[in-house]
RNA sequence: GGUCAGAUGGCCGAGUGGCUAGGCUCAGCUCUGCAAAAGCUGCUACAGCGGUUCGAAUCCGCUUCUGACCUCCA
């Protein structure tokens, strides 16, 4: 069995992952600013990093998994004069900061519970954490890192510099930075355009600001993290996990307060995730084609020809690595959904049945079957090769059905059937998280109905009254339930 | 403009120095009262041009094209 390796995005290399305090792991995710209905963008990383959580227990691995809310106004563009995000928003929809934060994360949760998301071990909120931020802040500046201006703290990146590697993590070179930059208008109050605010000075009508030792005013979007994630993972932890376009530069200056304020770097692997587009463009406000969750699910969209569940979207996250862009089209999604549905389908029929010796067992099959079986594992432990994890429960997929319907003897052992078996289990519903979402509910009583319904049809075929029989398939299906003719008699699912 | 990624069959997408990825679509077949479902078979690709190599789609260089980041962003 191979080990668990990991791109770490700060080496550019695949790394085994050994975590700094086994059996435990901490793993911070950057979460979503909730000043706006979560989106497809969203679904990317929590996704991937969830199934990097589910892993990561399955390997046996105890994990604290934080990932934020960032629930406070941070400025729109550095350089012009500082807006508040949260505080505009509402003020456009006449609600209270706290109502819409509250709204929008709401919304949020109700879409990672339907992404079948697993919910983190800690959620801290940036506005739960000020007190940490100002701690950290006033650190900064004992240890003469930071500097403050008109009630506004910045952080001095020049001076970091000179010790550190600062944009290694982005493959950038500061003297660039600072050149490209001089264009910038405003720069006025930092000592350097490179320069990044901690702490924001509070104009009167800012709805959302906070007492400090500089004056009213609110925290810079990168020290939260720096600070929540140090709370509650300590001064260096496992794993940090972002989008990539988070990569410049707001882990770039995590890496810079946090090795200044805890004495040392504060992550071992970086993972970043790579972007969406949809239909091959950016998906972006500026761009108008941003698909919200709901929409997408609901195909309550112009871009969409219909609705897409929740589980159709994980699989198709799921079906592209990681690290590689993904595009959302309708006919890719089209596909997706109709290879989960091929997937699970196999995967129900392999829960329900039990094994049985009709045949000589053929060696070459029976460790056929053992090899893709222990194949899953491997790829999942080569930087979460999900895509190519599903490739081979595919190829697993045309055995189990072709048991199931007869077309082949089942020519495996029993122990290799039961392998089988809890590797469907595993990656499928355990690590995966493709859960079937046409099984829902009652379905005690309803399978119970249907086996009626279906002995009736059985009961017409017999006597060959197929006009009944087809209207009893036909009618059924309109209802969104599809009867399938085997060799062991009919079966029945939600379509 | 700077930096960094990619360019794979009808579509989506893995991956690799020599051996069929997989999914979807399409065609044929098997099964079936008919269909659906399922299985089988077929369609076999790696942008272009050089180079390294016994051998490259996989390594190197150049060209073309696309995307991302450089600013709030997942």
């Amino acid at each position: 069995m191979t080990q668990l390796k990991i791109t770490n995005s700060y080496t550019r290399e695949k790394e085994i992952f050994e975590p700094l305090h086994a059996p435990h792991v901490g793993m911070y995710v950057c979460g979503p600013t909730v000043s706006g209905e979560t989106h497809l963008g969203h679904a990317r990383p929590y996704v991937t990093f969830d199934v990097l959580y589910r892993y990561l227990k399955y390997l046996g691995y105890k994990v604290r998994y934080v990932r934020n809310i960032t629930d406070a106004g941070h400025f729109e563009e550095e350089g012009r004069e500082a807006v508040d995000k949260v505080a505009t928003k509402a003020k456009l929809e006449m609600l209270e900061p706290m109502e819409l934060v509250t709204k929008y994360t709401n919304i949020y949760h109700d879409m990672m519970e339907l992404l079948n998301n697993q919910r983190p071990s800690i959620e801290p909120t940036a506005t739960g954490h000020i007190v940490e931020q100002i701690e950290m802040i006033k650190d900064l500046i004992a240890k003469g890192f930071a500097y403050e201006k008109n009630g506004s703290v910045y952080f001095d990146v020049l001076k970091y510099a000179k010790g550190n590697d600062y944009g290694k993590l982005s493959g950038r070179i500061l003297d660039d930075m600072i050149a490209g930059s001089r264009e910038l208008e405003n720069q006025g109050e930092k000592n350097n355009a490179a320069d990044f605010a901690l702490w924001k000075k509070a104009a009167p009508e800012h709805i959302m600001q906070w007492q400090s030792p500089w004056g009213m005013g609110f925290p810079g979007w990168h020290i939260e993290c720096s600070a929540m994630a140090t709370k509650y993972l300590g001064t260096t932890f496992d794993i940090h996990g972002g989008g990539m376009d988070l990569l410049f530069p707001h882990h770039e200056s995590e890496i810079a307060q946090s090795s200044i304020s805890n004495g040392k770097p504060p992550v071992k692997y970086w993972m970043h995730n790579n972007m969406i587009t949809v239909n091959g463009k950016k998906m972006g406000k500026s761009y108008g084609n941003t698909i919200t969750l709901n929409e997408m699910f609901t195909g309550t969209h112009e871009l969409l020809e219909q609705g897409y569940s929740p589980i159709t979207v994980r699989f198709f996250i799921l079906q592209t690595h990681y690290r590689s862009t993904l595009d959302f089209t309708n006919d890719s999604l089209k596909a997706a959904e109709k290879g989960l549905q091929r997937l699970l389908n196999a995967h129900n029929a392999l829960r329900d049945m039990t094994y049985k010796a009709d045949g000589t067992i053929d060696s070459n099959e029976d460790s056929a079957v053992n090899k893709l079986c222990l194949d899953c594992h491997d790829q999942m432990n080569d930087d979460l090769g999900t895509a190519q994890v599903l490739a081979t429960l595919f190829d697993l997929s045309s055995r189990v059905n072709s048991w199931k319907n007869g077309q082949q003897k089942m020519n495996a052992s029993e122990e290799t059937f039961n392998i089988l078996k809890k590797t469907f289990h595993d990656f499928i519903d355990v690590i995966l998280g493709l859960k079937d979402e046409r099984t829902s509910g009652d379905e005690g009583s309803m399978d119970a109905v249907m086996q009626l319904v279906i002995s009736l049809r059985k009961q017409a075929r017999e006597k060959k009254d197929f006009t009944t029989s087809d209207i009893i398939r036909d009618e059924l299906l309109k209802a969104g339930i599809q009867l399938k003719d085997g060799k062991d008699g009919t079966s029945w699912e939600k379509s």
